[in-house]
DNA sequence: TGTTCACCGTTCGTCCCGTACTATACGACT
DNA sequence: AGTCGTATAGTACGGGACGAACGGTGAACA
């Protein structure tokens, strides 16, 4: 079954678990529209990985791929009892490497930036997602099979929330300490 | 003076910001000291970075790089005029590219792992980080120089403070819909 | 039937990053 | 003096992550 030994990575098993979530088949297409409107908020990946991800983990045998014939000529995949398997032990293995964040606006402040524009923006920023999330989330609320969805969604509020406040709140030392 | 041109990235611009608090002048393992007790919080490198990077910044101009005789044969990096106006430059820029979170702990909930665990573990993390923010706190306070140091780390304080936040609420959440 | 545009998919090069390893300094213990 | 342990300092390397750029597909509309 299983070829070629792999490595699997944070980001192999944030694909196995979209495949599962999806009901265990999905193109590559579809993953990416699964990721864009879910996972990004707490595990960013780039879209590329939708397309590379999934043959790489066909090649170790957790996934099982088929071509279809006509068109696009869409790759569709599957998990297989393995990719299932070894999803499920890494979900129940309670450690997890440490958390990132990786915020460049902060990044500009801490090296001289004029914080008033940087933070604002950013603040303007994360706004829009929670709009963005709005949406998505009234389209998904109570439909079944996407509770998944609705659950990163409701993380994804909660977070960029958070970091409104965080940001305010930095905006509002740096003009106190300026005024 | 510059040789080779090079991309700069993100991960450059926080090592030549690093130089420029340190007041131009550095070992990488001054670099990466620094880099623990400062920007880790929002923007993490690994510690090889420290080591890498300023010869890559060296190759283009944007350091100067000088061997220690004796000893350990350190190598002391220095700012160049390149070096700092790059760096002005790109801190006047309010652009900045989106902010992101990678969190595995989250991932692993969203996957079927037990929450309970998870997100316990977690917050003890954080809570972790807080206390030692504390003590470097203490440390830097007021000490001439380090107003940088000071400034990440009050950021830093910020950031685990609302992750906490945010945490919490996850769990409380995820314990009244199973209660 | 051609143009346009959104959708779909891949290639490629380089940066990132963790693991593992080497080596230096230095104090403590015997 | 020797050697052990530990903190400090630096390096090598392989493969994953990432983004820019591009190439095909198909449906709508002129």
């Amino acid at each position: 079954m299983s070829s070629k030994p792999i490595r699997l990575t944070g980001t192999s098993y944030a694909v196995l678990a979209l495949f599962d979530q999806c009901g265990g088949e999905a193109t590559s297409y579809d993953l990416k529209q699964a990721l864009d409107t879910s996972i990004q908020n707490f595990w960013p990946v780039p879209h590329t990985t939708a397309y590379e991800e999934p043959a790489r983990l066909a090649k170790a045998g957790y996934l099982t791929a088929r071509q279809e014939e006509g068109g696009r000529r869409k790759r569709v995949y599957a998990l297989t009892e393995a990719g299932r398997e070894a999803l499920r032990e890494w979900a129940a293995d309670p450690s997890a490497s440490a958390p990132q964040l990786k915020e460049e606006a902060v990044l500009k402040v801490f090296a001289g930036g004029d914080p008033g524009p940087l933070l604002a923006s950013r603040i303007a920023w994360h706004r829009g997602k929670l709009e963005e999330f709005g949406e998505y989330l009234d389209a998904v609320r109570g439909v079944e099979g996407m509770e998944g969805q609705e659950r990163a969604l409701t993380v994804g509020t909660g977070y960029h929330q958070k970091m409104i406040e965080l940001l305010e709140s930095l905006a509002a030392e740096v003009a106190r300490a300026e005024g």
